[in-house]
DNA sequence: GCCAGCATACTCGGATAGATTATGTCCGAGTTAGTTTGG
DNA sequence: CCAAACTAACTCGGACATAATCTATCCGAGTATGCTGGC
């Protein structure tokens, strides 16, 4: 799996820190963990894409998250960086074996494909069954100064 | 994920088929499918190094199942071909951040990390409450006349 | 002093290279089966 | 006729190319800001 999907959750978690319609630039979001700024700016784009974040353009733009915390899902980053295929794809090998054929969508009868779909389901609903309001409120709950910290530090950027 | 998790489940399955003590060659199990030979045995030698399968060399060589089938998970196949690390993992960019500490353990204090590998714990469980003999079990109750036809196509294979 | 126009610097956005991994191919070491040859 | 040694063919096993994807970088289109000049 791709890296950009830890980079893009904290991001999304970070913007629910700043100023309410305040837009944080792909610049300070990278300085902030030290990563490569444009290639982040990628990943802030396929979210900007999903409905996730929204991009402003010009000087003061910047990204802010597209929608309310409560609405946006763990799983729902997840896909927007990663897409929505599932991590296991049935390439129907039965259907070129001896009894097989073109005609039956194995991706529904053959029970290996079933079981591998299974434990996809049940990964992505634990994903989906998370906010990131959840996870601010738990980081909130755990560290309690870091709301703060980080809004002073977007504010206070060194140079 | 390498589609060679698919081929690596089928095969497995198909040599439940086989008469106890037979071994298959790949050649053999490359053609019920179609799949480039040399390819797949690449997959099977990776699954005989994590001892699902056995191998044996020479003429009337080949793979058979490394225990039985009821002691192999469909986890323990993935594994086997995919390694042993999980879908997502946390590089820790915390560690890099203002008021970061390379000393903390972010994988264990992280809670995006955590979240992350709740969700892959839940996909493993999944994966590892189904055996081989599950499946082979499955297969034989929905489609009765699979084990026969299987076998007889191994034994009466097109030169 | 005030307002309109303009130049400017800064932002996202997509198009363009490089690195890593997955995919596919090739040839050699080792082993078993069949064959041959001598007793 | 029997047994032992030998030949030969077939198998896995790992080393070697190729393709796709992930990672990283660069430059252009567009916009809000601040300045400038005129009224």
């Amino acid at each position: 799996m791709s890296e950009g999907v830890e980079w893009a959750l904290h991001c999304c978690l970070n913007l629910t820190w700043v100023e309410e319609g305040e837009a944080v630039t792909a610049t300070k979001l990278a300085r902030f963990y030290g990563l490569p700024r444009d290639y982040l700016n990628k990943q802030l784009q396929a979210l900007s894409r999903a409905g996730v974040m929204s991009s402003v353009p010009g000087p003061r733009g910047g990204f802010r998250l597209g929608r309310s915390a409560e609405a946006i899902t763990v799983l729902d980053v997840v896909v927007a960086i990663e897409g929505p295929e599932p991590a296991f794809l049935c390439d129907q090998i039965l259907a070129a074996g001896p009894g097989g054929s073109s005609a039956v969508d194995y991706v529904e009868s053959c029970l290996i494909s079933q079981t591998m779909r299974t434990a996809d389901l049940a990964w992505r609903r634990e994903l989906a069954s998370r906010t990131i309001a959840d996870l601010k409120a738990s980081v909130e709950q755990r560290y309690p100064h870091t709301p703060q910290r980080t809004r002073d530090w977007f504010l206070n950027l060194p140079a």
